[in-house]
RNA sequence: GACCCUAUCGUCCAGCGGUUAGGACACCGCCCUUUCACGGCGGUAACACGGGUUCGAAUCCCGUUAGGGUCGCCA
């Protein structure tokens, strides 16, 4: 379809305005992708893009109202006289629908300070930019009628209009702003991807019709119809996002997980040294993340010799008879050979393991949480061929003393 | 209250006159497995209700009920 997307920050309500509350739109709108081609730090040939700018606009077009004897003064406002006729919305997802408009009170379209209604100004820059859809939430499809009555006024045709359907909260209620999941920056912090919850968006109100649920944003756009869309409102399924965003780190590429693990890192104060140094890390435990928030806990003790032993699994696995003596015979075997692989790392461990006449579980647990001092985590082999030879027997030989003593 | 929109598992979607009503999330089993995940297999679970139309309705029509929206000098 094409098209250009245009960015108009509509500031109307100086009391709502504020730097926080348009950087808050900037940044979830780049973050999910979806970059405006037209407006505020993009530029256009339709600008100012900021309603609190446009002031001469609305004169004008206020004086076209005023000419046709349209307008009215009321205890200081201006409002626009509806002819009280019949409107016949014809709206792209919900068909043909006529409102019979003969009980409507006259619209408001300026205060008595001078600044102007949301309803009046909407419509003149839609003119003004020669926006051709309109698609917006079904909340305002009882209001197109007031706006086609003001394109009329205006001497100007209405565009498209598209009402899609509302996203309300698991409950049913209407999610509004300070609801859970409806604020892009909760998914930015908690280590969601943006093209999953992005996948997860388009599958609210739309769907490919065939039950895929992974779709990338390429296919979404060549899928797209509008006349697809549902018409129902759908209720937000955290679940169900946060599932997607599991499927989607699944599939990622090494060198993206990284990217998107990075901050987390950083914020979590490790010291990971070089990318290099921690790419490594990240291959073995990325199977195991489902938000990249979770990452610094995954990866901590790579990083240090100071982590804390889990006591739950010390007492699980470190407390029990023979454990430590396994421990033992496994830090001599692994201090004889020379290859340090996980393929090597195995051989060795159930080598022993037969030698001792123990099961491979009753060395492999130990050693996780003498490598690690818990007893979840990646695959132990590629974990031990990752921290590498001379750490693993030293946390061996560290944690043999400490819990040798008390055993 | 008036007007508008909507109505399939708990949730998101499929279905568009004839299906054992399908998929996904969640949930519950089992399998795989060095932990945790992944994955695989199976299970519980829905056409809001009442009238029509029709040989035949989840599908079409009407009503009821329920939910959502609008009716602002908010956007």
């Amino acid at each position: 379809m094409g098209g250009t997307l245009v960015l108009r920050i509509e500031d109307t309500d100086q009391k709502r305005n504020t730097e926080e509350a348009v950087q808050v739109i900037y940044d979830g709108l780049r973050w999910l992708g979806l970059d405006w081609n037209e407006g505020p730090q993009m530029g256009g040939n339709y600008g100012p893009y900021f309603q609190s700018q446009r002031n001469d606009l609305y004169e004008k077009h206020l004086k076209t109202l005023q000419d046709k004897g349209v307008v009215y003064e009321d205890e200081g406002s201006i409002r626009y006289r509806s002819p009280r006729q019949p409107v016949t919305v014809r709206d792209m997802v919900c068909g043909t629908i006529t409102f019979d408009r003969a009980m409507e009170p006259d619209m408001t379209i300026r205060r008595p300070d001078g600044s102007w209604i949301f309803h009046f100004v909407n419509v003149v820059d839609d003119i003004e930019m020669k926006i051709t859809h309109v698609l917006r939430g079904e909340d305002h499809l009882s209001n197109t009628p007031k706006h086609i009555e003001l394109y009329n006024a205006l001497g100007f045709e209405p565009p498209n209009f598209a009402h899609i359907p509302l996203i309300l909260n698991r409950d049913g209620s209407k999610m509004s702003k300070r609801d859970d999941g409806a604020s892009i920056s909760t998914y930015i912090e908690q280590g969601y991807s943006p093209e999953a919850v992005r996948n997860y968006l388009c599958l609210l109100g739309w769907s490919p019709k065939d039950n895929r649920e992974v779709i990338g944003i390429d296919e979404v756009v060549s899928l797209f119809d509008l006349e697809k869309i549902n018409r129902r409102n759908a209720a937000f399924d955290l679940d169900k996002c946060f599932w997607i965003n599991g499927q989607y780190i699944h599939t990622m590429e090494m060198d993206r997980f990284a990217d998107l693990s990075i901050p987390f890192i950083e914020k979590a104060g490790i010291q990971f040294g070089s990318r290099e140094q921690l790419l490594p890390v990240l291959t073995i435990v990325k199977e195991k993340i489902k938000l990249f928030r979770d990452v610094p806990e995954w990866i901590s003790y790579f990083f240090t010799e100071d982590f804390a032993y889990d006591e739950a699994s010390v007492e699980k696995n470190l407390r029990k008879p023979g454990a430590l003596e396994h421990l033992a015979a496994l830090q001599e075997a692994f201090g004889s050979v020379s290859a340090w692989d996980a393929a090597t790392i195995e051989a060795k461990l159930k080598e022993t393991a037969v030698a001792r006449g123990a099961k491979t579980g009753e060395l492999i647990h130990p050693t996780r949480v003498a490598a690690s001092g818990r007893s979840v985590g990646p695959s132990l082999y590629h974990m031990l061929e990752v921290l590498g030879k001379n750490r693993v027997l030293a946390r061996m030989e560290k944690t043999i003393k400490q819990f040798g003593a008390v055993a």
